[in-house]
DNA sequence: ATATCACCTCACGTAACGTTAGGCGCAAGT
DNA sequence: ACTTGCGCCTAACGTTACGTGAGGTGATAT
């Protein structure tokens, strides 16, 4: 048996919305129950219920307040309504586009913390960074690289990624362990080398020929001279390399060698 | 050539931070530059943008500052940093959940909208709220139906479900339409054989005989009943039909006679 | 001298409620 | 008769992450 009306505690036990919602809903003129006119109280209906109902429907959807209060007052529902949807779908797309690649990003660290138990703090916010601005790095990234290598280090899948980053974060580790040490220290090659291979698997080259190459291309020709000193400027907004002065001057001179020996 | 020092605005230009944002950092005690003695300026250096980048990052994953504040101070990150991030996680697939089942259920009623042109907005939201609350009525209905039943039901595709919708909305305006008219009345007759012909191919049944014995099976068996009872009462809190008593009555009465002449 | 800047510090406004705090009328227990 | 307690009422502050003035200061440009 259904009881024909409720007062407040009753209403927000039946209808599962707290007292204060209740409250608040009135206030904001969404509701307009009746009252009892001797003592004030508030008086709801089955009608009230159905407003209620409905209030909570678009709330769930994702309107605000003053939103609904707008919609809800036609009864007929016309293309306008239509259009509302419509509008909060892609709003709501958005938000879960957002979720999405903190979600992903998420993943990779945790994924990237669970290997290495010590990490620079400093040094993985950098790579959440560049995970999270990945979609810009591309765009930026696009006219300096030739297609092929751009596709490759853009289009890798979710695993190849968090391998990339564990390996340079490791890369980075051991030029912290090794900085100072003269260039053709054996423990020095042999980071250059795991480097070298490193890279020429992520890019998938068979040799260095080809990735010395493809660099070049760009960097010789002057138009791209330019440009690529910008891309530098903003590459370096965006990441942060855990290294000391010292370390990376060190890092640039032993690279320099290394490479230039062949 | 990168300045030293930044003035507030330099640094909001150069961060890409506003100046109050910045300004309420600091007031929560999330950043502290330097500050020009005399003037009472701010100063920003390096150290304040990778800082402010850490702040940044963590926003993006979701984070609140006051929980920013606390897992920021921390020069090394420990497993403590995994357990927060493991907990943000879940928390955004709830957030994502939430948004899906919004999604979907703005696109069914985008879909239902642009078939009927006219739908009563009461009966529209109270499709809604099927729609949203599918999980809870696939658990409220699982003991009272038998597992084919159920499954045809809570297992359709998208389309499927759509279809199933459209069709019960242009169910209830014959209703609307035809209400008052007599029993044999053809085109009475009419709509209870697409009825009957709707409901065998959602459920995917060869004949009549079939449908009426699983409802059979549970309406009979006694302790059934009290949980069928419960059920119905449960059900109607959820789901809102779009006819004045009178309709109603004149379709129960119909059904009645329709189905007891098979 | 004055207008303009860039900076500063309050401090209110936002959304959707949760959470006291203080007060009123009515019923039951002492 | 008195107190206690319940359920209701209103008023108003707390929350989050800033946006947006308002009003004041010292330095520079005209």
């Amino acid at each position: 048996m259904e009881p024909e009306s409720f007062k407040v505690s009753e209403f927000a036990k039946y209808t599962g919305v707290s007292i204060r919602t209740l409250h608040y809903y009135e206030e904001k003129d969404l509701m307009n129950p009746d009252r009892d006119k001797m003592t004030g109280h508030r008086i709801y209906h089955k009608a009230d219920a159905i407003r209620l109902h409905q209030i909570t429907i678009m709330k769930s959807l994702g309107f605000r307040l003053s939103e609904i209060k707008q919609y809800i007052q036609s009864d007929n529902l016309d293309s306008h309504f239509m259009d509302i949807l419509k509008l909060q779908e892609t709003k709501l797309t958005q938000d879960r586009e957002r979720i999405d690649t903190a979600l992903e990003t998420i993943q990779r660290t945790v994924h990237l913390i669970d290997q290495e138990e010590e990490i620079e703090s400093n040094f993985l916010f950098s790579l959440i960074l560049a995970m999270q601005t990945e979609k810009q790095q591309k765009e930026i990234s696009k006219p300096i690289m030739t297609n092929e290598v751009w596709s490759r280090l853009f289009d890798a899948s979710l695993s190849e990624k968090m391998q990339w980053e564990q390996k340079l974060l490791q890369f980075f580790k051991e030029v912290k362990r090794l900085a100072g040490k003269p260039s053709d220290h054996p423990e020095v090659i042999r980071m250059l080398e795991q480097l070298q291979n490193d890279l020429l698997e992520v890019l998938n080259f068979q040799n260095y020929q080809e990735l010395a190459q493809t660099f070049k291309i760009d960097h010789e020709q002057k138009e791209n001279q330019e440009k690529f000193n910008q891309f530098l400027e903003e590459m370096d907004k965006l990441i942060y390399v855990p290294l000391t002065k010292k370390e990376e001057e060190w890092l640039d001179q032993v690279l320099d060698q290394f490479f230039n020996r062949k």
